[in-house]
DNA sequence: AAAGCGTCCTTTTTT
DNA sequence: AGGACGCTTT
């Protein structure tokens, strides 16, 4: 097989036999090449099966990325045993062997939307307040819980005091709701895939169907995934993870980068391989970068050497306020675009789009946002998706309330409608499944024609309706829905400028990158200015956002920005004063003072009091989540899954 | 059943 | 500023 564009460390990487391997990969350093090639060569020269490989990925654009690149190194076109996201991988072990661990085959999935209203729902149930018992902590504090393979039983046993006994029984609520609906959450997709794991003779038939494991992005595995890549590994410890503790943006959610450290003690003989040659970026933006993450202690920082040119100095534009900046990086957006180059806005909260957006708008620019507000998130898609996810499982209560609140008559005529179905039909085309509801409810009767909005509304469900006419059947569409965001559409494909959050960002790469918001309390986000890690982890995304340019990187911050209706002024971003001065080059006004400003401690400091108030919550969140984070968790808890 | 109005709260980030 | 929710009116 033909290496000869890859160098000697990825080639290292590629051609490693049996056995554990990592892969420390620098941001732009070839890794998505690495697990490619790795993946053919195998299937090539060591003779794999291809179906025998599972690609595990967090994100399904990164997934569906890597498949297309996959077959395009082939000629037949191979088809690897899974290439998917963690989630679509246990989903479907659950489809197949969910009994095994007291699922339903016919379970639906909900996401944190449903989740939430099942929560809500329970509070209101126990007559508890809403305002001091909030749906979204618990949901945290469980979620949490799942990721750390933390046990209901386990968090009953050492409650003590009574916000951790109402927390035991609202999580022992939520699971038996979840049971009688015949749903599972995110999390529960994970841990119940443990549990089904631990099962000898299934973990037996898995071992001989996936034989070689593939993971991307391993700084941002969580416990549950971890334990999952060590009990699919099994004995013969096939594992290639690929990952930089640098990179790590995902902690919220549970993920732990010192997994990655983590790995040594867990598959004995692992080799590592690290990757420090950047293809992508200038050396000045990888420097720039570099000053950034730099100032992080708790991880190993990767010095990268650009294989390109120096390049431009970074941009720097200092706003009076949020219109300012968006008009200032808008305006050079148009210019790039017109010019038949790419450009991308990276923010660090989606609530930021909107001035960005306007000023698209204004200009009549065409654009891409990428996230925001879900397309399977929009009150009209769920809708319908309600009434289809009760043909699957008429147990899911979650759909049942929400179908009710579109009207009783529908409700009923929905039902009847429903008697007249048969098994058979049940199994057609969801698309005309869909039709068939519509038209059975009325349910377009809801909006109104000359209302802008209806009319975006109706225009999403025939998207959908088209989107789920491409399915088999009803339930791998709602599977695709829940764990699959839609892919932007044709009518904004040929757009040049894209708008999208840093974490959305991740594993892309763009010629030219703006980063905007670079205030304190923004980014780094409020919420996480009095604790170190988090602001490591602030760090580490600005790291990100960064590193995602080839030759272009412009900073900007706004003097004055409105946040909750009220104007604010705010100081810039810490992170801009720990770039080195020499590769930046200023725009805007008043520049000279701001940056006295970011060194005036006491200016921090004040910032950080009035976060402090802000922050009740967090306070509690993190008291509750540090009692769980066991310290020895590390070896001796992993241990006993070598007996397994 | 639906629309209108006041109050309260909100913003991390995603599968 | 805008959304969610609960209460009121049509």
């Amino acid at each position: 097989m033909d290496l000869l564009d890859l160098n000697d460390e990825q080639k290292r990487a590629v051609t490693h036999e049996e056995g554990p391997l990592l892969v420390l990969a620098g941001a732009g350093s070839g890794k998505t090449r690495v697990l490619i090639y790795r993946a053919a060569w195998l299937i090539k020269e060591k003779k794999v099966d291809p179906s025998e490989i599972a690609l595990l990925t967090f994100t399904n654009k990164a997934a569906s990325e890597m498949r297309s690149r996959a077959e395009k190194m082939s000629e037949g076109g191979y088809r690897l045993g899974f290439a998917g996201t963690f989630h679509t991988f246990c989903a479907r072990l659950m489809r197949t062997w969910g009994p095994d661990v007291g699922v339903s085959r016919e379970f639906v999935i909900y996401d944190s939307d449903d989740s939430e209203s099942l929560m809500k729902q329970i509070i209101k149930d126990r007559n508890l307040d809403p305002k001091e018992n909030r749906p979204k902590m618990y949901l945290a504090l469980i979620s949490r819980m799942k990721n750390d393979l933390i046990t209901v039983a386990e968090q009953g046993e050492s409650a003590r005091d009574p916000f951790y006994k109402q927390l035991n029984m609202i999580w022992r609520e939520y699971q038996n709701r979840l049971a009688q609906n015949q749903a599972l959450d995110f999390d529960d997709l994970l841990v119940k895939t443990v549990d089904l794991l631990k099962i000898d003779r299934v973990r037996e038939i898995l071992h001989g169907q996936f034989k070689w494991i593939l993971v991307d992005e391993y700084q941002d595995v969580n416990k549950a995934q971890f334990v999952i890549t060590r009990l699919l590994a099994g004995h013969a410890g096939n594992l290639t993870a690929v990952g930089d503790a640098a990179q790590a943006i995902y902690s919220f959610r549970g993920a732990d980068f010192r997994n990655l450290l983590l790995l040594e003690g867990e598959y004995p003989g692992l080799k590592t391989v690290s990757l420090p040659r950047n293809y992508r970026s200038t050396q000045n933006i990888l420097d720039a970068a570099y000053g950034v993450i730099s100032h992080n202690t708790t991880h190993p920082v990767i010095r990268l050497d650009s294989t390109s040119i120096q390049g431009d100095l970074v941009d720097l534009y200092e706003a009076g306020d949020e219109k300012d900046e968006a008009k200032y990086v808008v305006g050079n957006c148009q210019r790039i675009a017109s010019a038949g180059n790419e450009v991308v806005v990276l923010y660090r909260t989606n609530a930021q789009s909107r001035a960005f957006e306007d000023e698209l708008i204004r200009r009549s620019l065409p654009y891409k946002l990428i996230g925001g507000l879900r397309f399977y998130n929009r009150a009209e898609i769920k809708d319908l998706l309600a009434y289809l996810r009760l043909l699957v499982n008429e147990k899911d209560e979650v759909s049942v309330m929400r179908v009710l609140k579109i009207g009783k008559r529908r409700y009923d005529m929905f039902v009847t409608w429903k008697g007249k179905l048969s098994e058979e039909r049940i199994k057609l085309n969801p698309g005309s499944l869909l039709e068939e509801i519509i038209n059975e409810t009325a349910y377009l009767n809801k909006f109104d024609e000359r209302d802008e909005d209806d009319r975006a509304r109706i225009e999403n469900i025939n998207e959908l309706l088209a989107v789920s006419s491409e399915f088999e059947d009803v339930k791998s569409f709602l599977e695709n829905a829940a764990l699959s965001e839609s892919e932007e559409r044709a009518k904004s494909s040929g757009a040049k400028i894209t708008l999208m959050t840093v974490h959305a960002a991740k594993g892309l790469e763009f010629d030219n990158v703006f980063v905007v918001g670079l205030e304190e309390g923004l980014f780094p986000h409020s919420r996480t200015l009095m604790n170190k890690e988090e602001i490591e982890e602030e760090r580490r995304l600005m790291y990100v956002a960064m590193t995602r340019a080839r030759k272009k990187l412009t900073l900007s911050f706004a003097r004055s920005r409105l946040v909750f209706g009220g104007r604010t002024s705010s100081f810039p971003s810490r992170f801009l004063s720990e770039i080195p001065e020499h590769l930046l080059k200023r725009m805007g006004k008043g520049i000279e003072e701001f940056m006295r400003e970011v060194e005036d401690r006491r200016g921090v400091d004040k910032r950080n009091e009035e976060s402090r108030k802000l922050d009740e919550w967090g306070e509690t969140k993190r008291k509750i989540v540090q009692d769980w984070e066991i310290e020895a968790e590390t070896k001796d808890d992993f241990a006993e899954i070598d007996n397994w």
